[in-house]
DNA sequence: ATCCGCTCTATAGTAACTAGAGGGTTGTGT
DNA sequence: ACACAACCCTCTAGTTACTATAGAGCGGAT
């Protein structure tokens, strides 16, 4: 599979490609002998998973985090166990917000179809944490 | 209250807050006389919006997009719904997403607990869609 | 053989912050 | 009253994560 390939199948687009590759998020594939890079499976589940991941709204160190988890084959439990359980605790995080956000919108559609213009509440479903005054993240 | 403690709310940088009044994200706050920023609730719910938003991966304009569904009374229902109906099915996508996000990392944290190292199917969690040859974001 | 659409490298530009310089304000301590 | 830390202000420059452009090579179809 060539380069404009990958991008269609993932939706991203050659230069952000090329950019993974340069930071190493990606690893450099194999050239053809044009000098085209030429990629298998494995590069389309990875690119896959950082794409998906950074539209899920987590930075590419983060991704990193996540891959190196997939990757290193060779550490221990209890470290693996660590970032595990404090990735797992932000994807919960991720997941309640998106719920709350859900739930209105659902409520603001359901009201329009009954034909009111209700009043939106959208902004409170993604309200401050009261008594939060640290919040660092 | 005054700019750093809305950052603290938040867990804003008080140059981003700022950075979003000059985008318009933000509306101008009053001002003291001596020319400091005074933010009311208004402010904190709408910045506290902006910023979980963000971090659940919306760029700007579509937070954007959001907030004006919150801001304008004036527009009709049909609009609205479509609107509205165009963001549950990304949200609603999210979620998808970070649900088997989740269960693969819970998969890994409970191997772990159970002494083994067991193959890491995290990437497979975000894998690419079938036949996904156009995917336009 | 030539055209069109792909690829290459290298560099410059954009979006969304983030940090720093240089300077005023406000609350607390003596 | 004065100092001093911890705020705030504007303005500008730097960083991250892309995105676009320039200039050139490759490769299948006509």
């Amino acid at each position: 599979m060539q380069i404009g390939e990958l991008g269609r199948a993932t939706a991203t687009k050659v230069e952000t490609i090329r950019y993974y590759e340069q930071t190493g998020l990606l690893p450099p594939p194999a050239r053809t002998k044009a000098n085209y890079r030429h990629y298998g499976e494995n590069h389309l589940a990875r690119l896959s998973f950082i794409r998906r991941a950074r539209d899920l709204g987590f930075p590419i160190e983060r991704v990193r985090a996540l891959l190196d988890l997939s990757d290193d084959r060779g550490r221990d439990c209890a470290t693996i166990d660590r970032i595990a359980t404090e990735h797992l605790r932000e994807v919960d995080r991720k997941i309640a917000d998106l719920s709350a956000l859900r739930r209105e919108l659902s409520t603001l559609i359901a009201s329009c179809e009954g034909g009111t213009v209700a009043e939106c509440r959208i902004l409170e479903a993604l309200a401050p944490v009261v008594g939060d005054t640290h919040a660092d993240v």
